[in-house]
DNA sequence: TTGAAATTTGGACGATATCCAAAATTCTCC
DNA sequence: GGAGAATTTTGGATATCGTCCAAATTTCAA
């Protein structure tokens, strides 16, 4: 995975990444199995791929947790959501509305696009399902 | 495929149909084929679903066009990508910029929205990519 | 009419995401 | 500390999407 397609993330793997951040702690397959409705070896599966793309560190039977690869692109995940939701309302969408529908294409949207709408909209430090934070969104280690 | 679902096409299905539209009369399947790099071999299986879905009139060896369903798709289609292209040129894209980032996510945009930011944009008749035409993109017979 | 060109068919593959059943591991409680 | 329960993983299967190749079919053109 290359610098420029590190969030090149599926729409699921998003989901899940973004789940795993607002756990507190290595969280547990069946957890997470709950949180999204499908068998739980549907998301051991999946956790595999992810950890073996660096973004989470995985302990069989004990649960996973985001390496700092992975909390840096969870950031990215939420900013993104919360840019291109704040985006919608600039077109009447109700906070609802523009969560829903940008939940459908985020997952596609590249991040050179989010930075330019958010130094467009001048940084914006209030999205509407949370607050936007700033970094920049790439890992150098 | 209901009546909510019409445009719930693939990305790959979006670009065939635009492309056929884009040609006149019957389309053959080595021209497709060509235009997007691929075996003929998927452009055949990936025509027969779309005339399967009623989208396309096909002859089999003799070539594809767009049936009433298709036509009013690929009308919507157009427009969704100008209305995208052109939202987008509001954050300060350029216009290769907004077209190709656009084409990377305008898919999985429901057409609730794209009617939205049309009547936030006042049902604009200049896209970047050409011009936007307003018809409701439903389909009555 | 016959060989070349175009097209389709059938089979295969990889990626993604899912399920189920069986095996492995961990946990809990006595 | 051990036995049974709960959790998790493994292995196999399915489905969709988009792709390729090789072989068969059909059409076209000289």
């Amino acid at each position: 995975m290359s610098m420029d397609t590190v969030f090149e993330l599926s729409p699921k793997k998003v989901e899940y990444i973004k789940f795993i951040n607002g756990k507190n702690g290595p969280v547990k397959t069946n957890n997470i199995a709950a949180g999204f409705g499908v068998d739980p070896s549907t998301i051991t599966k999946t956790i595999v791929e992810l950890a073996d793309e660096g973004l989470l560190v995985y302990v069989p039977y004990h649960g996973v947790s985001l390496s700092v690869k992975g909390k840096i692109t969870a950031e990215f995940l939420i900013k993104r959501h919360r840019i291109l939701a704040l985006a919608l309302t600039h077109f009447g969408f109700s906070h609802e509305q523009a969560c829903l529908e940008v939940s459908r294409f985020e997952s596609f949207v590249s991040k050179e696009a989010i930075d330019q709408m958010c130094r467009a909209m001048g940084h914006p430090n209030k999205g509407i399902c949370g607050d936007i934070t700033h970094d920049d969104g790439c890992l150098r280690i």
